[in-house]
DNA sequence: CGCCTTGAGTAAAACGTTTTAAAGGTCGAG
DNA sequence: CTCGACCTTTAAAACGTTTTACTCAAGGCG
């Protein structure tokens, strides 16, 4: 493998070397087109001797093909930032990249950032994984603007693009049923105040299930951008005006974080006086103590499906509408025990 | 906005319609060159108007420059899939995929797979960071020979490429001395089988130190394509054959977790009768009950650091040879607190 | 034998941008 | 008035690949 110095190969040397020509090396190469057994040969004695890598760039200007898929979630950073949401992200960014991989894709990483449109300005990209996205998402919209193909992991607020179903509903009962098992009958829902799909899924089973149990329905909204701070102030201030509660259910995990912290400085007993459950079983939830029930999501399965439905659509292949993720499973932690559990 | 049907609008649209040459337009916007203020509005003008957006393909091939980095490392399987090592690659892409794009390059994931050469072949990068690689690196051969420039996190084990120094004997340093502090006297030494410099540099200093304490050392070497079921096997053979054993540091986290299983089914009391200790501070060290004691290795400034570095040697700007890292601190949890801490 | 099809190969165009070499114009100094 | 310096603009080249349109030869079939 002698390179001429300075200059990576060319398909041009290649062809030279070769004594073919340009088009036909081409063929030889990535070609849907037939080559000579014994042409082809010589043409890859000669890629092997000159260590021709084939320039990606000119190929994907060339095809239109970018061969690049993105994730991006639009996750006000204070829920996302750290190692709490991050980690959700992250969970479905690795096995994406994973499965991505074996399509012949790279996958690119695009952080929550405060300005969307810089960041995508410089991301090349086939289409996009985007997470649990909000009305009127950012990266949404610049995503239609530019065309891409786009797959909604979670659910689509308003949108006709393909989504994996992640199962709101289906995880919030789970969640609210063992509450109740569990003996608690003064349930509070703690959620974003912000239009996001997963939350009115979530505040619409609450109601359905404190109904059925005849229970006086308790949802506090915070503001998003408030967090794990927020989430704290509310909960003490819940917990002064409605001493009996004794139940909390608090979805998003920097949410479940300042409840737990509120709950301590209350001096109250968890899961003795009250008992508490969140949704995404990350960092905070298992390193919580209590450590938090939680519900699998199975963020793996969802990340392969979203790529495979993601690659189809890109294909042009036929692709269904909406994909059944995995069903969730319930991750009982000594949050949610029954007392001396 | 109105765009010709069908086609994306190109420079030449813009130019058109400005009633500029291409070559004004493209200095108008990414352009060095000085153009005149009220051209320059016709073409923002046009461009508005059009929606144009630049080809990026185009742009990287004309210039050579991809603007996309590649994070990647080549840790076995065993040790690096699951909730595990992934925690430690991911926590350092979340981080480089921010500062990254501060400097206007996107980042793109690059998972441990089986196949490093055709993970590659369809990644295009400017350059890489790559993790704690090990004596001859399939990545790292494969980086140099397409002449990538390349970060180190953690320590090359004969190149002369850039890295950043993670404090490998000062963490070492750091867990040991706490361990003596809490009164273990047979501390054991449970590390990789593999060449790579982090062991090589571990043992070092556990010699020294239990030299320096009259300790006879006791290190045992795990496989690690075995992983955390290696580290469970020779643990229990370890505790049988020397059942005074009061501490053991398992760098690894995977091994951490085999270790803390092997204890439980010996019957060891954790802190009591046996301190442990581990590396990273992922997943598994703060899921472990009792929880790990391990240290904080502040992987986002180190990735924030190999990511500057990197950017610097791909402009060709001037880099320091070897970048101090953040120092490691202790993050002491139960499974090292003395007893009944 | 003549005609059509097929297979292998080639030269040149095309993709959309940036860069280069050159040209036109203005302005000030001599 | 002339010359050079400078600024703006342009036409065309260049980047490296894939695709297109075409040629040429060989072979099958009537």
């Amino acid at each position: 493998m002698d390179r001429p110095a300075g200059r990576r190969p060319t398909v041009k040397d290649v062809a030279k070397l070769a004594g073919v020509s340009q088009g036909t090396v081409s063929n030889a190469l990535s070609g849907m087109r037939g080559v000579d057994p014994v042409t082809r040969q010589r043409i890859d004695q000669a890629v092997a001797q000159l260590g021709y890598v084939p320039n990606l760039a000119a190929r994907r200007m060339r095809t239109g093909m970018t061969h690049a898929i993105a994730v991006m979630t639009s996750m006000p950073a204070a829920v996302s930032a750290g190692s709490s949401r991050l980690g959700f992200l992250m969970e479905i960014a690795a096995s994406a990249a994973i499965h991505a991989l074996e399509h012949n894709s790279a996958l690119v990483l695009v952080p929550p950032v405060a300005d969307p449109a810089t960041a995508l300005r410089n991301v090349a990209m086939d289409g996009a994984i985007i997470i649990e996205p909000q009305r009127d998402d950012a990266f949404l919209s610049l995503l239609r603007q530019r065309g891409l193909p786009t797959v909604v992991i979670g659910q689509p607020a308003q949108d006709d693009l393909p989504w994996i179903d992640m199962h709101y509903s289906e995880t919030a009962e789970m969640l609210l049923s063992h509450l109740l098992q569990q003996g608690s009958r003064r349930i509070a829902l703690i959620i974003g105040a912000s239009q996001r799909v997963s939350q009115g899924i979530t505040e619409q089973v609450y109601h359905a299930q404190m109904q059925r149990f005849g229970i006086a329905p308790r949802v506090i909204r915070v503001p998003e951008a408030e967090g794990e701070e927020g989430a704290y102030r509310v909960t003490r201030a819940l917990l002064q005006q409605d001493p009996g509660l004794d139940g909390i259910f608090a979805p998003v995990d920097a949410f479940a974080s300042g409840v737990m912290r509120a709950l301590r400085e209350e001096g109250r007993a968890v899961p003795g006086e009250v008992r508490v459950v969140t949704r995404y079983d990350g960092l905070r939830a298992r390193e919580e103590r209590p450590a938090l029930t939680a519900a699998n999501l199975h963020l793996d399965q969802v990340a392969a499906m979203a790529t495979r439905v993601l690659m189809d659509l890109i294909a042009g292949r036929e692709i269904a509408h909406c994909t059944k993720g995995p069903s969730p499973s319930l991750v009982i932690r000594d949050s949610s025990a029954v007392q001396g559990g």
